[in-house]
DNA sequence: GTAGGGTTAG
């Protein structure tokens, strides 16, 4: 008979509501309402939250800490409580966490013994350390234990020397099976694929002596990875079997590689073989649709959306915001993001931009401002858009003001196009020396773009003395930049030393650089037009 | 009573 004082077991209407919750307020409803009856003590009563906690549709660190802050309470957690959290961190961005709680497990004064879950999750943990030495003590102990009899501990330790570089030992432990295991195989082959070690995948692939729809796809993507595009479709078309991995893998290799009409080629193939697309599937067609400019295509996918009631958020609802952006229907994309609850930072980054781009400055900035109130964290992209803002419409204070904000509140780091939008911003002012001042915090040999817009923006204020030294300083970084050239000549015609502008064109001419012309791509009537741009302008 | 190995995404 158990001493504990063990709580009743919970009425099935708690434990129903937490499956069918699908947020952390409605976990948090549960939970105070399980604390308050005593159904929290009930170890599979909170094991069920704790599952849930780690399993929401929306997980992010806060959800993560929830789970932590559900165990941490928890007394005497049994071990599949301890399993569910050691899971939980494995794969997340703390994976050490992960192994804090495993060493808690070991020491824990209920005498909890870890089993083969805590094996598959505490060996992943090390994976994703990319943590050998701790990965070679768990090891040590799965064979203390006999454990290394178990299948999946044991993929997951090939998975792991792989993961960490070990590759003898991983293969070596693959030779060790006695009965081959296709999964086993595809531990190290995802490894190598993913490294770009095509060689070596290649390889292992004709060794096999199984293989499956996976090592296929492993296949593929390897030749997507190393830019082999036409490869990938070799093999591609030569597959039996295709899931909708398959697809999405060729499908993603083609949007990499810029080759929209590919993109939608195969989307139609995919549907014509009646594989149903998923969200990867329809967030690649859409930024290929996105990428030249196709609204009646990006219109059909979000019709194939709505008729087959597929949810839209995060990735999905930031792809088509994109798209309507990126073909000029802002209402259309506005009419997107706001029916969409749950919105992520990418989500918010793309009307952001989108907006700004189209000018709608106000807009833009208001948005941004709906994202900092709804407690959201901007990242680096939002500020790209939020300062690009302030530059395009010449918001000077503005522009300080989200700068600070970036650096001092945010604590994200610049980078070059942030202090480009600033450089410009200031130099619109005439704040040369403040742009200087700026820019003289980078090296010089990171930023040639930067130097070049304080260039064009010291001649637009007839600081030519200041255009001059820039134009030389950033054709001794460069000797073969275009734009150097195109300035310094700019500059030297604008005195009206024609001599030297000679002098100039003819030494570009000499290193062989050449202006190369801009492209762009629009749809007019459902053809898409794609316009050189460049030539014929005055050197 | 609940669980685990290798996989594509802006």
């Amino acid at each position: 008979m158990s001493m504990v004082a063990t709580a009743t077991s919970p009425p099935p209407s708690i434990l129903s509501f937490i499956e069918i919750a699908n947020s952390i307020s409605q976990l948090h409803q549960a939970h105070a309402f399980m604390l308050k009856t005593g159904h929290f003590r009930n170890p599979f009563a909170s094991s069920r939250l704790l599952t849930k906690a780690t399993s929401l549709p929306i997980s992010s660190p806060d959800t993560l800490s929830y789970a932590l802050s559900i165990f941490t309470h928890t007394e005497e957690p049994n071990s599949y409580i301890y399993n569910t959290i050691i899971r939980a961190y494995s794969t997340s961005p703390f994976p050490q966490l992960a192994l804090i709680i495993f060493l808690k497990l070991l020491n824990s004064v209920n005498k909890v013994f870890p089993d083969k879950y805590t094996f598959t999750f505490i060996v992943k943990a090390c994976a994703t350390m990319g943590n050998v030495k701790q990965g070679e003590q768990v090891h040590g102990l799965v064979t203390k234990i006999g454990l290394d009899e178990d299948i999946y501990v044991y993929n997951t330790l090939i998975h792991m020397y792989a993961k960490c570089g070990c590759f003898d030992v991983s293969r070596g432990m693959i030779d060790g099976l006695v009965e081959d295991d296709v999964i086993a195989w595809n531990a190290l082959l995802s490894v190598y694929v993913e490294r770009g070690l095509f060689e070596f995948a290649r390889e292992l692939f004709d060794e096999m002596p199984v293989r499956n729809v996976e090592s296929l796809n492993f296949m593929v993507s390897g030749y997507v990875n190393v830019g082999l595009v036409d490869e990938a479709r070799k093999v591609f078309d030569e597959m039996l079997v295709k899931d909708v991995v398959s697809w999405n893998v060729m499908i993603t290799g083609y949007t990499k590689a810029d080759k929209f009409d590919e993109v939608l080629g195969l989307f139609e193939d995919m549907l014509r073989a009646k594989v149903k697309p998923d969200n990867c599937t329809l967030v690649n067609v859409l930024s290929a649709c996105a990428g030249v400019g196709s609204l009646s295509q990006g219109k059909w996918v979000h019709a194939f959306i709505e008729r087959n009631g597929i949810e839209v958020h995060d990735f999905l609802a930031t792809a088509l915001v994109d798209v309507y952006c990126k073909c000029g229907c802002i209402e259309k994309a506005l009419e997107v993001f706001n029916g969409t609850l749950r919105k992520d930072i990418s989500t918010w980054n793309a009307m952001i931009a989108g907006l700004s781009n189209h000018g709608y400055l106000d807009d833009a900035l208001n948005t941004f401002n709906e994202l900092i109130a709804d407690g959201i964290k901007p990242n680096e992209v939002t500020f790209v858009s939020v300062l690009s803002t302030c530059s395009q419409g010449g918001l000077l204070s503005e522009g300080r003001r989200m700068f600070d904000l970036m650096i001092n509140e945010y604590r994200i780091q610049p980078t070059l196009v942030h202090y480009g939008c600033m450089v410009d911003l200031l130099g619109r002012f005439g704040l040369l020396e403040e742009a200087e001042e700026l820019l003289s915090k980078l090296p010089v040999k990171e930023a040639p773009a930067l130097w070049e817009s304080l260039l064009s923006a010291s001649r637009s204020h007839n600081d030519v003395k200041l255009a001059e030294r820039i134009a030389s300083k950033l054709l001794e970084l460069d000797p073969h930049d275009s734009a150097g050239y195109v300035q310094l000549s700019n500059v030297l015609a604008s005195m009206g030393r024609w001599g030297d502008v000679r002098e100039v064109r003819r030494k570009m001419r000499s290193e062989g650089v050449t202006k190369e012309p801009g492209c762009s791509m629009i749809e007019v009537d459902g053809v898409v037009h794609e316009f050189l741009a460049g030539e014929g302008i005055i050197l």
